[in-house]
DNA sequence: GATGAATGAGGCTTCATTCAT
DNA sequence: GATGAATGAAGCCTCATTCAT
């Protein structure tokens, strides 16, 4: 009852608050892109004031940047959770196999992605620009393919994967493949099924990566 | 005699206008993105009156639709020319070499894109919201992985391609690898040195689609 | 009849467009003050859209300094026009005389200022805030009791004015003493007479300046 | 002695709240001005909460009209300590002396002005347009001028001031001078030096007060 | 065909104030 | 008494578009 409560009772409206918004602002990104989402249509879309938004983040790049944070976490823990299960399932996984899983739960995630990871791609879009850019999201590239080098270097270790290949040019070329599809899928509704290319891409990576 | 003559000059004068008001519009594009793009600066740096770009094309759209046109017929040529000359210098080329030489080509032609390329580029990008497009730009991606595609068929008739791989799943395959790396090295400036990535992409490629 | 009349009559119009705009902002300010005066207010109150202020001057600072020089050219010119008229009136006048003349027309002036001179006090006021200021006000203000100091020391040179004065703290005791009572005046309507605070005015500045 | 030792604490807290607040307002209206000196910036500046201000005084009218009267209040009380002091120093004062003594203290005191000091020149600035107000300010003022008139009343009672003045017109010419000066000081950074100016107020005093 | 003045909607941000805790 | 989350109005500015010249 006294401040301990209060306190507690604030910080949770705040952090309901904060999810609302961010809920509505992956939405609507995902809908309009990044500079077609108001922060106005946000706070309406959250059910909240319009001035909410800004109040609460400091500005439309930091509550961008916020939700790009969100967004690459939830994405981290959903594939480090697959990586889990599969190795709960099938026993222990070699390198290889940990590739191939990444790149495939990454293509099957976003068959129907959530409105987090919709959102995420499109603001990747919105820094081909040479001047524009979204807080926080270079890092997070750089972590993605430092991520796969390792897997690969380690599969160079375990043997899964061919001494001969170069692990950061492989691990350029796997991220570039993943982001391109899944991109080309959202821009084009006509590419209803990738499950052709998804096979096709577990093939080439064997192909290219296992030793002969 | 004058009358055809002022109507040669007018339309040559409007010509080079259009031409001016697109070079300064996909600079302006590949800056700051299609909405960062004003119609006004698009004038300005055009060297014309601010109002010109809307009286000229319409709306902004048209401008973007337009400039996207060019742009996608400027890199088909190119890439038609590359096919040519090294055709010229080789002889013959297989179904398989041509689409190594797709491939690399357009990797290569991003390392320094010219404005009307980086534009392009961006324009992709800014498709990824569900609800935008760029007029004419969803057409020209079909056109593109439908080449691929054919080009693949036609290896699996002269003997380039091994039979057994899904032309479609491929293409598009390719399509995304190619968009994914060129925007993955725009997006991220650390990405300088992309010759060990274009090598590993021949690899993958020729091991992929080479008969065994 | 082509292009030189459309030339005019665009130039025309936006020259009445600002001259309007100057009118309406400064009887705003003057009414409410620089912050108060809203770039959409002065855009109705000029009779035309909310947007042109911004649209013509570019920004708010860039009206407010445009406004500031207007009615400080129009004080210079109108004090000017007083020490012809004077002269013409008199004859010859002595330094001692154009001080006196130009003190006394100033406290007359603000009996019943225009909304440009009252405007400008107000922007005076407004720079009082450490990091506040209006641009070009600083220069003019030096203007001004320059013009004081050099019509002191051109009086110590034709004898109106006793030799032993410092013509600069001399100027600036002045121009203070210009500046606080008008402003005096302005901020507080129960000083209605300022018809006796005038002529013991002139007899201070007599008595300290004139040869004794 | 329970309750009322916490009586008293409440009370003594509230206090230094208020002067907290006070105090940070002072600074904040010193550099910017009193409506760009936020209710928020005043809590965050006094050490305390953003809410503390408006609860505290119930609105931000209230409290610059509170900072206005404890700034006025300080300078009243310091100018009568000089005066004190001074007559202990030498004996006793002409009204004269006094007045002189007044001035200069004044001018002296905005050579390095405290931040109330600077505030209150500045709510002063702020109230030049004809519709705005500081509460109390005026009061103020009006106080301000009958106390020198008093004194010029009284001096031509002691023989110190020459009869034939006007002490109404005399104290607003005094107010104005002085009010004009220290304001020119802060607006004008270039005004490094007014020890001349101050001397030159001196000399003006005595040769427009003074019997001949 | 071309110019650029004018419009007005809409965006981001600031801020005094209200209110639940 | 004090906190700070939330509101909503208002400000400045940008910009596609319209229109008179």
């Amino acid at each position: 009852m006294g401040p301990s409560l209060e306190r507690q009772s604030q910080v949770e409206r705040k952090s309901r608050s904060e999810d609302a918004l961010l809920d509505a602002a992956a939405e609507l990104i995902a809908e309009r892109g990044v500079q077609g989402a108001s922060l106005a249509s946000i706070g309406t879309r959250a059910g909240v004031s319009r001035g909410l938004p800004n109040h609460h983040f400091g500005s439309k790049d930091a509550l961008v940047a916020r939700l790009a944070q969100r967004a690459q976490n939830g994405i981290g823990q959903r594939m480090q959770e697959a990586q889990r299960e599969q190795a709960d399932r099938i026993g222990d996984l070699s390198a290889l196999d940990r590739v191939l899983l990444a790149v495939d739960g990454y293509l099957e995630m976003f068959e129907d992605p959530t409105p987090d990871q919709h959102a995420l791609l499109v603001m990747w879009g919105s820094t081909f620009p040479a001047r524009a850019s979204v807080d926080g999201m270079a890092d997070a590239e750089r972590r993605a393919y430092e991520g796969l080098s390792g897997l690969i270097a380690s599969g160079q270790t375990d043997g899964s994967v061919r001494s001969g290949v170069d692990p950061i040019a492989t691990a350029v070329l796997l991220h570039g493949l993943m982001r391109g599809l899944v991109a080309l899928r959202l821009s084009d509704g006509t590419l209803a099924d990738m499950s052709g290319v998804r096979h096709a891409c577990g093939e080439w990576i064997s192909a290219a990566l296992a030793p002969s």
